[in-house]
RNA sequence: GGGGGAGUGGCGGAAUUGGUAGACGCAUCGGACUUAAAAUCCGAAGGACGCAAGUUCGUGGGGGUUCGAUUCCCCUCUCCCCUACCA
């Protein structure tokens, strides 16, 4: 194609307040189009929300606000994949706008964490520096792919200006109690000399490098998000989201009914206490079991087992999660050498003494890191006992149609308690509940509720983060002043991690040590750092009134925007990022900062952008720059070796990543962004195949020639600029724009899109009846999928103003109803003939024309009943 | 093991939610235009049988309900994503 734009060009720097159509142009250009017109929506600040206070604004229109989760700047750029979701939101937002809403559609950048840190070691610049220049990056992408974002809206996580309100919200925390330090386990690597965060390490090992990766304590801030579990649960009701993500949340929470049992020692002092689903199993439990971790262990191990017990912890403690976690392994455990006793009978009764073991599939970190074994009832209790020979007691009888799936398999399902003294015969529900008030009775355990959630570790020893607004002084911890916000990240010429383990930040011995200037004394700072996950948990609220020098935002602001009306984004983010928001926005709220209790109302999941690649005969996955492509078959190559076509990630190892501004380059936006929503449903996650984008070009030169004669002098053709049109156009446009419509519903835009080709298609073949009124109202329709296009052709008809903030059309019901309808005619309904009916025609005349159209299939038949469905068919059955 | 999603031409995907399966697009083939090519336009095209009109099979596979099933029910196979000893 000779049309090729400079790759990257930037957009047209020419001001101009209203941007002049080029009349010269016969044939589609998008390059000479497409930098005008966003000039013109910047110049013109088209897309520009308005708060209340703001010049122009009007309490009477209604407000929406569409969120595109904002992306983290990294040094690659947006690939193909990126602007999926934010196409989407685009979309939306321009209909809204041309509805008549007061639309905000604002972006920004998730500029702190580790990948920015790690980009910027790697190239030995500051993560400053590489962040302003990635952020211009995406920002020059974003701006040619025609987003209709609120720029002047933008800000980044690392800026001051607004972290300092991130530290805002957690001297709220802080303020509440949520936020506190403790002494937990972090992971450490001998061999990089760092801390490393959970993500850093994989089985064990450490990303970078593969070195082995150890836990050990160190003293982080922690938020109590678990004080949130319960509403974090029952809020889900609130919104309209996805039910695999509130499934996913819910999980996550994990939230299981219980009770708490304490078994008293059979030597000395002190009790053992547990968690269990299933109080109603206490008679079968046979022994206990403590995780190697557990503060117990050194205190109850006889002398006669503690070499063996010690030399199980130690391995148990160089084991990584995942190798303790590993389902398929064989149990594994030790015995102490001490005995429990069962709090429900009595001491004396032989089945009261259990032997207790530590074993590491008892997890430290759930419920009280203890439980009692139920080899009975409980699958991995049953493993460990025909393991090591334990006693397996039965005191749940199964239902008479139970069958075990395997051989062995033990009966974990509701049934009726037996063997099991005063609870026998009440059914599971209700020996639950009997066992609860025994055990109350007694005080050896009681109700409780348990999440697998666990406070949110929120410090990290790293250097590109939010510093702690907190100050240690001899008095203890204490918030800095809101006044004295924000505590700024020193600058340093190291932020590479201490060889100890400390921070980066204790290096910055001028910045550590201060003075409270409350009192004056002496005070050190926290040389800790935020998480990457702090920035992203109110951004949403900030977008709302983002230069606010007084406040996180205005109370206006606020309570006019409200909740993000639509937010879309992957599936990745389905638990941390939204959970970690929506608990942020719950402290808020309870602190009166917020008035929703949901940040987010509509939460939609777009789906993954994949690729095409090849896999060879021994299966290996062929880099995309090795094969060659000839009609439907590939071939390597160096080998000539035919190879299989698969989906896989798009991924640079592959070759397969796709960079939107080449794209742009060879076909146009307009054409990108119609492909990008053409391939499929939104939601869905469907391959990117660079052949099919042109025929989204094709669509677009076809719309074109629609209003200019390709052979003409560029000029538009008589008809489009005249009144008129033909009722074939016009019913034909109707019928289009209910799908258009409906494609909203589900974001399947590719619906819309077909939609829009086959008016296309039906108008080319009769070009003189499409008159200026029709033309309009199509370019309204075609404006939010290409606005460049339309925005062009809109003012070439002699249109001011700019089509973006034109009216959405309206779909006319009398229009879409035909003259004269065809009718399937079915015989045991089986296709035999089409039938043309005028649409008014009465049932009798339409089943009489369908009898005269299948004469062959109705001779020697007895007509037994007679399917009249108005519109679509008729269907005869026949004996 | 648990949870979620999906299987429709050579490919991406449509189908008003029980009513013409394969819209729209890519790739393919034929024709027009052209010195030629590209572009564009017109047309063909699920499989089998047939010169054809047509018949028949066909939405992963098997069964069922129904005048009629991609759609609803039962069984079964395959793939993808998430999660994982949570007591």
């Amino acid at each position: 194609m000779s049309r090729k734009r400079p790759s990257a060009s930037p957009v047209n720097p020419v001001s101009t307040q209203e941007a002049t159509p080029e009349q010269a142009q016969t044939s589609y250009d998008p390059s000479a189009i497409e930098g005008r017109w966003q000039s013109y929506w910047q110049d013109n600040q088209t897309f520009r929300a308005k708060n209340p206070g703001d010049l122009g604004f009007d309490p009477a229109q209604k407000k929406y606000y569409v969120l595109s989760m904002f992306p983290y700047p990294s040094g690659a750029g947006l690939h193909v994949g990126h602007p999926t979701g934010y196409i989407g939101s685009d979309i939306v937002a321009r209909k809204k706008r041309m509805e008549g809403f007061n639309v905000m559609l604002p972006m920004g950048y998730d500029s702190f964490g580790l990948p920015a840190e790690q980009y910027a070691i790697q190239t030995g610049q500051h993560p400053e520096a590489t962040t302003a220049a990635n952020v211009d990056t995406y920002r020059g992408q974003m701006e040619r792919i025609g987003l209709s974002y609120d720029w002047s809206r933008e800000f980044w996580t690392s800026d001051p200006k607004y972290y300092r309100w991130t530290q805002w919200i957690f001297a709220r925390l802080f303020d509440k109690g949520l936020a506190y330090q403790n002494e937990v386990p972090v992971w450490w690597c001998e061999e990089l000399k760092t801390v490393l965060a959970n993500e850093e390490v994989i089985q064990g090992k450490s990303e970078r490098g593969g070195h082995d990766c150890v836990r050990r304590p160190l003293k982080q801030w922690m938020l109590k998000i678990t004080a949130y579990a319960d509403r974090l649960i029952d809020d889900l009701e609130l919104v309209d989201w996805p039910e695999s993500v509130k499934t996913m949340q819910r999980e996550w929470i994990g939230r299981s009914y219980g009770a708490t049992v304490r078994f008293g020692l059979e030597q000395g002092e002190g009790q053992v206490e547990v968690f269990t689903t299933r109080p109603d199993t206490l008679w079968g439990a046979t022994f206990m079991v403590l995780a190697p971790e557990h503060p117990l262990v050194a205190g109850i191990t006889t002398d006669g087992q503690r070499s063996d017990v010690d030399a199980y912890i130690r391995t148990a403690a160089n084991k990584s999660d995942l190798e303790r976690t590993d389902l398929a392994k064989e149990k594994t455990g030790v015995f102490t050498g001490a005995y429990a006793l069962n709090p429900v009978m009595d001491p004396s009764d032989p089945r009261a003494k259990v032997q207790i073991w530590i074993a590491d599939y008892v997890l430290a970190s759930y419920g009280t890191g203890a439980i009692m074994a139920v080899p009975g009832h409980d699958t991995r209790d049953a493993e460990f006992a025909q393991t090591f020979g334990i006693d397996i007691v039965q005191v749940v009888e199964a239902p008479e149609d139970w069958k075990p799936a395997n051989e062995g398999d033990c009966f974990t399902g509701d049934g009726t308690a037996i063997n099991s003294g005063p609870i026998d015969g009440l059914s599971t529900a209700d020996a639950k509940k009997k066992t609860i008030e025994l055990l109350a009775a007694s005080q050896a355990g009681e109700a409780k509720t348990n999440y697998r959630l666990r406070d949110w570790l929120f410090s990290r020893q790293r250097y590109w983060g939010e510093p702690f607004p907190v100050l240690h002084t001899d008095s203890g911890v204490k918030c800095v002043r809101d006044e004295d916000l924000p505590v700024e990240l020193p600058a340093m010429d190291d932020f590479t991690p201490a060889e100890d383990g400390s921070a980066p930040l204790g290096r910055a011995t001028d910045w550590v040590k201060t003075t409270d200037p409350e009192t004056g004394t002496a005070a050190l700072r926290d040389t800790d750092t935020m998480p990457g996950w702090a920035g992203s948990c109110w951004y949403y609220l900030r977008f709302m009134d983002p230069h606010n020098d007084e406040a996180p935002f205005s109370e206006d602001a606020e309570q006019y925007w409200g909740s993000v009306d639509l937010y879309i984004g992957g599936t990745e983010h389905a638990v941390l990022h939204l959970l970690y928001a929506r608990f942020w926005h719950k402290v808020l709220f309870d602190a009166g900062v917020v008035s929703t209790p949901e940040p987010f109302t509509k939460l939609f999941n777009q789906g993954m952008l994949t690729a095409f690649s090849f896999k060879d005969k021994t299966g290996r996955l062929v880099p995309a720059d090795e094969v060659e492509e000839h009609g439907d078959k590939a071939v390597h190559k160096a080998t000539g070796e035919e190879l299989e076509r698969v989906i896989a990630k798009m991924s640079k190892s592959l070759k397969n990543v796709v960079n939107p501004d080449d794209v742009v380059a060879e076909y146009g936006v307009d054409a990108f962004r119609i492909y990008e929503m053409f391939m499929g449903p939104l939601g869905e996650s469907k391959p990117w195949n660079p052949r099919d984008v042109l025929g989204s070009r094709r669509f677009l030169d076809r719309v074109w020639r629609l209003f200019v004669d390709p052979d003409g002098d560029g000029s538009l053709r008589d008809h489009v600029t005249e009144d008129g049109g033909s009722d074939e156009v016009e019913r034909s446009f109707h019928k289009m724009l209910v799908r258009v419509n409906d494609s909203f519903d589900g974001f399947n835009f590719n619906t819309a899109i077909a939609a829009m080709m086959i008016f296309v298609n039906e108008t080319g073949k009769q070009v003189e009846g499409f008159g200026k009124g029709q033309a309009e109202r199509f370019l309204c329709a075609l404006s939010p999928f290409a606005p460049h296009l339309a925005e062009e052709l809109w003012a070439r008809l002699g249109n001011e103003g700019g089509i973006s903030l034109a009216d959405w059309p309206l779909v006319d019901e009398s229009k879409l109803v035909d003259d004269t309808i065809e009718l399937v005619v079915q015989v045991m309904g089986k296709l035999r003939a089409r039938v043309s009916v005028a649409a008014d025609a009465s049932k009798d005349d339409i089943e009489a024309a369908a009898k005269a159209s299948i004469p062959q299939w109705l001779e020697d038949k007895t007509i037994v009943k007679t399917i009249v469905v108005p519109g679509r068919l008729v269907n005869f059955v026949v004996r």
